[in-house]
RNA sequence: GGAGAGGUAGCCUAAUUGGUAAGGCAGUAGUCUUGAAAACUACCGCGGGUGACCGCUUGCAGGUUCGAGUCCUGUCCUCUCCGCCA
């Protein structure tokens, strides 16, 4: 959510901002009169409201000077007072309502330094590391591998559950596990996050704080369970608003955690998209990187989470590059974003394993989570962050095809085999 | 699922027949002190305002009333017991 006093002074700059985006600023054109209606309408309902407040008071006085009279003649004066408030306090309420419907619709401000373009065709590669392996034999993709040694199971998902659904078996499943495991330990261990086991289940309003309502609602599983309860689409929504409607004390940011979670994503509109395979599926593994912190601290945060992502694909020695995204490619929520990208073999280009995004304090204004500095001044929103660290299903999907063999088998890389009980190889 | 109890500010605890949230602890700043402690003073839920001030706040949302922590309705959450369950 944007802050509306700096939309009213910078209305200009929010609505080429709005067009960077490639998102119509054409609400943007009723602010100026709604925000205007808002104040004058709040001041007028305060009035009165404080008109009412001070007689009801005196009329107490009174009745306990026992001048019943007196107070029942201020009593009368009183009552016609009522109606007036309550036309005003609903035009008060509806003028709220509409422009929160206003402002939560719109995205957020990108970044001074996020390169300008209408898709990701403009993103721009900031980093590139490992090379890419040279196999000198014909690179089979990871379903071709996984079905081959058993360890992958696609077509009976899809009788069991449906399409965009997988069943890791054996070594596949263990794979996964230590992928889990050593993606949780790293980042606990070397980076100082703390692990968390969130609700896959949220509410709707931990859905609006972190921006996936109201607009992406068709991204979403629901439940039809009449409490509005949706499955996770990532563990961000639930790690992020632990905090919501919450005072923080300045002292204890940044605040860091890591948790792994399946996440649960529609897909709606990518018919045709990344069917093969365990690229897209409705159903997958992450492990989660979240921040909150100050607001001039963000930036540096955002770097140092982006490199502790990175680092679990050195660890892994997979290639990847790391690029910046353009205002047309971004999150509704993130202000800056780095995709990284993982090689892959089989597709001969890199794809996006992980995607760390700087949301500032759009998403704390929406959850109402803010932080107090000391010596009694007020309250200001944290900035949040988030980013996967990682993709746990692309990273099986890298690792399967970068370690293949000639004959199919898949050598474990050094740092997992600790978590696969010493195996070298999947065969 | 059944029965009961309960939610007051960071924590703890009050508030006659409804009369406009009292107090303590913790915390912050200051006075005093060689320093600290103690004591004393101010601040000490949220928002707006340069400010005097104003508005909001007893889990949440409504209702009754001139006025609701208090009365009424709904709802969320917590706890206890029973049942069920991994």
């Amino acid at each position: 959510m944007l802050d509306p006093n700096y939309v009213r002074e910078n209305l200009e700059a929010v609505r080429a901002a709005m067009k960077a985006r490639n998102f119509p600023p054409d609400a943007l054109d009723h602010f100026a009169e709604l925000d205007a209606e808002r104040r004058r309408v709040n001041s007028e309902a305060d009035a009165v409201n404080h008109e009412r407040n001070t007689a009801s008071k005196e009329i107490g006085a009174l009745m306990q000077s026992g001048k019943k009279a007196e107070a029942e003649e201020k009593k009368a004066a009183v009552t016609g007072l009522k109606e007036r408030q309550a036309e005003l306090e609903k035009r008060r309420d509806d003028a709220d309502a509409a422009m929160r419907e206003l402002l939560s619709g719109l995205p957020n401000l990108p970044a001074a330094d996020v390169p300008i373009g209408a898709d990701e065709s403009a993103n721009v590669e900031v980093r590139r590391w490992g090379t890419p392996r040279e196999f000198g034999f014909e690179v089979k993709d990871h379903v071709d591998l996984g079905t081959n040694l058993g360890i992958l199971d696609l077509e009976r998902a899809a009788k069991v559950a449906g399409s965009r659904f997988a069943i890791l078996n054996g070594k596949g499943a263990r794979l996964e596990r230590a992928l889990i495991n050593f993606m949780l330990d790293v980042h606990t261990r070397e980076h100082g996050y703390s692990e968390t086991q969130p609700p896959l289940i949220v509410n709707r309003d931990s859905l609006f704080g972190t921006g996936q309502l109201p607009k992406f609602e068709e991204d979403l599983f629901n439940l039809t369970d009449e409490r509005g309860f949706s499955l996770i689409p990532t563990a961000e929504v639930p790690v992020t608003n632990y905090h919501r409607d919450e005072i923080l004390d300045a002292s204890s940011l940044p605040l860091k955690f890591v948790a792994y979670t399946p996440c649960f994503r529609s897909e709606a509109g990518s018919y045709g998209r990344d069917t093969r395979g365990l690229i897209r599926q409705h159903q997958f593994e992450k492990v989660e990187l979240v921040k909150l912190c100050l607001p001039e601290e963000s930036e540096k945060q955002h770097e140092e989470l982006t490199a502790n992502a990175e680092k679990i694909l050195q660890l892994l020695g997979l290639p990847f590059r790391t690029v910046v995204l353009s205002t047309g490619d971004m999150g509704f929520s993130a202000r800056k974003t780095y995709d990284i990208e993982v090689w892959l073999p089989s597709q001969q280009t890199y794809r996006e394993i992980s995607s760390c995004s700087n949301c500032g304090d759009f998403q704390a204004r929406r959850m109402g989570t803010r932080f107090k500095r000391a010596g009694g001044a007020k309250p200001e929103f944290v900035h949040t962050l988030n980013g996967s660290g990682l993709a746990v299903g692309r990273t099986w999907i890298a690792v399967l095809e970068n370690y293949q063999q000639a004959d199919g088998s898949i050598t474990i890389p050094d740092v997992l085999r600790p978590y696969l009980t010493g195996d070298t190889e999947i065969r």
